[in-house]
DNA sequence: GACAGTGTACCAACCAGACGGTATAATATG
DNA sequence: CATATTATACCGTCTGGTTGGTACACTGTC
């Protein structure tokens, strides 16, 4: 495993910008490579076809978050409900995450749906582990959605919300987290 | 207005087909005209632009879901909150209009992401047309917001709730919407 | 009612450039 | 040197879009 090599995550990084900026179907191996500061040849070494590109961005998308989520556990130590805060908050911070989920998010079910089975994976997996006392599962659930809603509302770019109604909405959710 | 044969509403249908199941990136227009049965001239003819096709895709979406909400306000006769209650079941009925938003939205914003303003727009004057009285803002916003985390889920295939999870869901965001 | 003219709806053939991917040469590092 | 990594040049196919043309309904004129 001698990781010499930095292109690996460069690549990724210069993926998800291209997205960002052209949209998911004009994300070509070309235009990576070129934003990447690569050449063709070293994108398709690093990955060796555009398919699994794309996995990549899925996983470390779903990776980054997961990361985020305990570390934000375990700064709330013994708050009531911090296991569904630390998921709400991680899921609604806006840092370089935002951008990440939208673009492999979007790349990947543009180029094929089936490669966001492991979000949906993910997703299925948190819902039976946040557990939160003194909540019906639906309310659970809905607070979980509209986490969700807000979102990708934000990556779909749909978002109808300014920054104050947004605050508002999070400190909201975070309220009925208690119960 | 002699509207003899006309291939334009085929035409987008059989986009919607092509984006759900290839793919928004491999929705080209050669596939879309093989779908549709008519020749790429003849998709041309109608759609002078590729661009041009994905905007009637949207706006065609967009109508559609007013159609349907009005239709089921007026069901409501004097039920309160019928406003919002009409906007969630519309949102979340389970007819073309899933797959309809599915692919007009996913296949907009991968080809280019301004093309979702209309859809934006739209979603900021319901928030604004949206009255519930005894409830506060930020409980709108949150009612709102889990119909659409719920609907966004379904469109992007990452949802994770069973059908009776699902329904659950529903009731209860209904009733939540009487305060 | 014959007939030229007009507009609508469509098609087949084609094109230049972009696309994902390959082959292989060059370079760097241990 | 051996191996890992990157660059160059290319290939066959696909892409959005153009072109020139066909079929046919409709309209006005004589």
């Amino acid at each position: 495993m001698g990781k010499r090599k930095n292109s690996y995550d460069n690549i990724l990084n210069a993926a998800e910008a291209v997205v960002l900026k052209v949209g998911a179907a004009h994300m070509t191996l070309d235009s990576v490579a070129r934003k990447a500061g690569v050449s063709k040849g070293g994108l398709l070494y690093n990955f060796s076809t555009k398919e699994i590109l794309l996995k990549a961005m899925v996983s470390r998308l779903i990776r980054c978050f997961e990361e985020e989520r305990i570390k934000k556990i375990a700064k709330m130590k013994e708050e009531p409900a911090r296991e569904i805060k630390a998921h709400i908050l991680s899921m609604l911070a806006r840092n370089c995450r935002t951008d990440r989920s939208a673009s492999a998010l979007l790349a990947a079910i543009a180029y094929n749906p089936k490669l966001v089975e492991p979000i949906r994976k993910d997703g299925l997996k948190f819902m039976a582990e946040i557990t939160t006392p003194g909540l019906g599962f639906e309310r659970k659930a809905i607070i979980l959605l509209a986490a969700m809603g807000l979102h990708l509302q934000e990556v779909l770019q749909v978002s109808c919300l300014n920054e104050k109604q947004r605050k508002g909405v999070i400190t909201e959710l975070l309220r009925l987290s208690e119960g």
